[in-house]
DNA sequence: GGATTTTACGAAGGAGCCCTCTGTAAAGAT
DNA sequence: ATCTTTACAGAGGGCTCCTTCGTAAAATCC
């Protein structure tokens, strides 16, 4: 049984979880000294230093010179090597791709864009892709060998595989092998998943969401779509189709959005992408017709939302997407009407990241994958990297 | 830190996680040797008869004699005292209170049942809580003693502390702070949980939705309601009230089981309890106006339910309460209605347990409760039972 | 019925890991 | 220059696990 060995085991089992403990201390921290680590571990100072002298033979852990000014003696620090190995997130849109490239602890290093259409060939736009993250490389001054995992985020229904089973907006989207598709193009391990939901997993991760077990991610903009986060973690549903309450015709989020950009009060010359951001400041001003559009557009939205919200009883409800920065004009909106039918109301907020959150999330599953790797909690030792 | 802390630690922490694998190996399982117990949790065969030793001497272990008829000499054998201790189970009901008393292990040793009403004063359906589980004591030739937890079921939300909030059936049940007046009762811990929810455990634990990961229980009966399992666990909601789509007005649920109550082919004299029975078995036979009115209350429960499945996209749905034995009937009319919207058919199952289901649960949950509080992952070590 | 085979028990010896304790080293404070 | 504070480094000891070996108790074979 994997789950009895995973339990107990030998001597070099506790000197694993040790190990582990060491790292998490030091990961994401400033520089520590020997005995704030034996403090948070819980472990003696002896037994620290060895953990922590072979984490350094292991090349997982770099001391750093000693900070002057304390009293006593001035005590060595160490620090987690996060900059041992980087990971690229990457956002595939409908009509931008974006990639970020960071380090084992999730720090942005890099980020770029290339820009696509929604009738871009499938081959095309996956070329897109590997030139955003080998700008991200270029300007991080790193190679493709610095590169451990690669996560990606896309519009549709994502399967556990990593295939694009359902895409609302992409041209010829459906049925790629996205995973392996971008496997062809990296020579490390690539993961695939829904956006919204890495865009949810950056909310909770570093964004509006921090710290929160069970919440809503709303993705509202051009496209309208919803992600959960459920006892702390992104919940995919068997079929990676959760949150997809917008699939459904009653909820009429696949038009949603057309209240917005269809409004009068957008002048005609006006680019589809910036068509809502007129609705939203007429609607400011008064405008009785983009109030009214806006109204509709809170209707629907809140309609959908009300299902999930009753379904999950959540604590919290981020606006995200897009039209989070119109946060202002909608939260209200959104509020009225939910408190209408919700039993308890959850707390409603808008997004606290800009339109990279899909790659930021992309990075946070990333880094997660090979902190599974490396630094689950299994059985096995720590590997050196790579 | 608590989460580092009871990441690695002392020598005393290795064999208290060998301990409980130890103790994984042997619950709920036939009586092991020690060779076998040493091949599940991957331990040498000395380590593990100190373990073993040590447990026996703590007194959750005992020696069974040797099973005869085996080649070579016969080995000594082991098994997990469930018997040790005890716990009940128990549903609070509007109609009926029901008590189940079980071991270590979740077997049920005895179940009793105590009528009451909608209208029974909270005093009295307390005292026939407390009368039921006396029987089942009383029954499996137990006293007070023997108790280490209770958990209890009843409708309505249910908050963290375990206080009534809110309670369509049961009369002046809001307010009531369960937890509070069940401690007063019984002299062990006591929880108390939605129970819909604990009837969700039970078909996880030992009915329908075993090994299945992410699940919708519908409770169709008398009232109509609905839990949540997701990632394999009871999902309660930041305020409890998880799954109470019933509540929603536009779902109908706290009407829908009228259409069978109130069906003209019931015969004036049934009482309420049976009403619906009458309903199913016409429609069984085809009787036009029972067909329609469980045609019209399917309609109901298929829209709630499409909220939850389109939320969540769960493996499973199942259905459960007291028409689940008119699953013949319903779960046609069911399916046809929830794969109209859809985008991935869940599977569709009858519930596999019968009206004990929520004691059940309760017997399930109060077993988990001593599980974390004895043979917890967290930092100590194993104390003897009481 | 005795020898053989099979399986399990029990004790001894050894290695790894962590702890406590003690003395030494390096900085600022007096 | 000395004292205080803080940290480093090593010694010694205890606990837990492992491997190895000889013994014990059953069924099987001749």
């Amino acid at each position: 049984m994997s789950t009895l060995a995973s339990l107990g085991g030998d001597l070099s089992r506790l000197r694993h979880l040790n190990s582990l403990a060491v790292i998490r201390a030091l990961r994401g921290a400033e520089p520590l000294t020997l005995t704030a680590v034996a403090e948070q571990t819980g472990l003696s100072r002896p037994s620290t230093k060895d953990v922590v002298d072979q984490l350094v033979a292991l090349g997982w852990v770099v001391e750093v010179p000693p900070s002057a000014g304390g009293l006593g003696r001035p005590a060595r620090r160490y620090r987690f090597r996060a900059d041992g190995g980087h990971v690229a997130g990457v956002d595939i849109g409908v009509h931008t791709v974006r990639a970020a490239v960071a380090d084992l602890d999730g720090n942005v290093l890099a980020e770029t864009r290339q820009t696509v259409s929604r009738d871009t060939p499938v081959d095309d736009r996956l070329a897109a892709t590997f030139r955003a993250v080998a700008g991200c490389l270029a300007a991080a001054g790193l190679g493709q060998d610095d590169l451990w995992s690669v996560s990606a985020g896309t519009t549709g229904v994502v399967d556990r595989e990593g295939r694009v089973q359902i895409s609302a907006g992409i041209r010829d989207w459906a049925g790629v092998d996205l995973t392996a598709r971008l496997g062809e193009l990296f020579s490390c391990t690539v993961h695939v998943e829904n956006d919204a939901r890495l865009a949810a997993l950056a909310e909770r991760e570093r964004g509006a969401a921090q710290g929160v077990n069970d919440a809503v991610f709303l993705h509202a903009g051009r496209r309208t779509g919803a992600a959960l986060i459920i006892g702390g973690a992104v919940h995919r549903g068997f079929g990676g189709a959760a949150g997809e309450v917008g699939l459904l015709p009653v909820t009429h989020w696949a038009t949603a959005a057309d209240y917005l950009h269809d409004c009068p009060v957008v002048p005609a010359d006006v680019p589809k992408g910036d068509a809502a951001r007129h609705t939203f400041d007429a609607a400011r001003e008064g405008h009785p017709v983009a109030v009214a559009a806006v109204e509709r557009y809170a209707d629907d939205l809140a309609l959908g939302t009300s299902a999930m919200v009753m379904t999950l009883d959540p604590e919290l409800v981020v606006l995200g997407g897009g039209f989070s920065r119109a946060a202002d004009v909608l939260l209200p909106l959104l509020r009225t009407r939910l408190e209408e039918v919700c039993l308890r109301m959850p707390e409603l907020r808008g997004s606290a990241l800009g339109e990279e959150c899909v790659a930021l999330g992309a990075v946070g599953r990333a880094v997660a994958h090979l902190d599974q790797e490396f630094f689950g909690t299994g059985p096995g030792s720590i590997a050196p990297p790579r």
